[in-house]
DNA sequence: AAAAAAAGCGAACGGTCGTTCTTTTTTTGA
DNA sequence: TCAAAAAAAGAACGACCGTTCGCTTTTTTT
């Protein structure tokens, strides 16, 4: 029999990745897979670095099979940062729903919840910002776009504040980036405070300097 | 005449990069040559995508040569990344002179210092933010010593302040760290304010929000 | 000016990488 | 139950990478 196996029968489903294999659940499923493998490969060693045959031996599906679920290897850079953006998505959803609280239960809710986040995908994130880079330029824009939905989501409530008289700043918009990064720090520059303060000391000061920055 | 390059001919002068060559001043000049033309490459393509040949075309050195030079490719990694320390040390250095002026002047030159440097060496500390974990580990633990030492210079300004009542932190050193951070985001980050303000903006917006962080 | 030393050169080597190809195994459905 | 479709497998391919080696050219020394 002749194989039916031809690049061109690679389909193209929407704006998600191309993939040779029909059930559309196992390669959601399969997806999912390559990306939290390849994660912590890439964490660990870095994109460049981490071989397709690493990631067949982390997966347990061969080098061939994983080239049915995917076109090349930039592709599975891209399913883990879609898998991650998911998430942060999501616990996004939740936390819109609590728009009539005031702004500074608001504000706080929102840092203590973006440090739980942060703690929780350490290694994702600094990943992120160390590989992001190395993305084809429409998977940039769109982790570019997630992140400035969540800066604006801040922003939005640094504006109540100011308009309640509880906040004070120049700019929202530049006040809520810079808290955003202020929030990342802990991720990429660790070391920093390694042994210098224990986790709570840290969060505590996280928390009161970033205030102190905006309060009115 | 048989050869007297040998492997073992390579030298390993104190903690520089080996080289087959003996004249100190020639290596002195081809090592910032290299630095210079690889840092542009690394910065573009970053440093596993860039390849020995693209180096030796950038430097107008045959391959063979460049390994005259150095020994392994991370040694031009290294080498990237001395150059940009050596400039940051010579720039502290004046900055150390003025230790006699009141602490909010001493602070703001600091932050104004700063910010130039940040705009000069742009790509050069994206680079080193985004590769510095490929050096090897001694190499990496002085470019930790180098930010440690920057930052402490900043939070013994922060300690006077406060000593005389100007500034107002939990910690002098987790403020100091802070502010390092924030003014280095722009390098990382900047898409995020692209097109919102312009560079006196920016940079006012910047100093301000800093200030507010620490003012008593 | 000749010999020795130093510096420069680029083809060639061995290995590894991403990707493809063909075959084998498993699943499906009539 | 068995043939057709789908999925899995891994050997093979070709390109390219970092590095080396032996040679040539240039500079220095006597």
């Amino acid at each position: 029999m002749k194989s039916s196996r031809k690049i061109t029968d690679k389909k193209k489903i929407n704006d998600t990745i191309s993939s040779r294999i029909k059930n559309p659940d196992l390669v959601k499923k399969k997806h999912l897979l390559i990306a939290k493998k390849s994660a912590k490969l890439f964490i660990k060693k870095g994109f460049a670095q981490t071989t397709m045959r690493e990631i067949s031996r982390a997966t347990g599906m061969a080098v061939g099979n994983l080239y049915d679920y995917i076109s090349k290897k930039e592709d599975i850079l891209s399913l883990v940062f879609e898998v991650y953006h998911r998430h942060v998505q999501e616990t996004m959803e939740i936390q819109d729903n609590e728009i009539d609280e005031n702004p500074m239960d608001q504000f706080r809710l929102f840092i203590q919840g973006s440090v739980k986040n942060v703690k929780i995908f350490h290694d994702e994130i600094h990943l992120m910002y160390r590989e992001s880079w190395l993305l084809s330029k429409e998977n940039l824009e769109r982790a570019k776009q997630i992140e400035l939905t969540q800066i604006e989501g801040l922003a939005k409530i640094i504006q109540r504040g100011i308009e309640q008289g509880v906040f004070k700043t120049q700019d929202p918009f530049f006040a809520a980036s810079m808290i955003f990064f202020q929030l990342i720090i802990l991720t990429m520059r660790g070391w920093t405070f390694q042994g210098k303060y224990s986790d709570k000391e840290l969060e505590n000061f996280l928390e009161t300097y970033i205030l102190q920055g905006i309060m009115a």
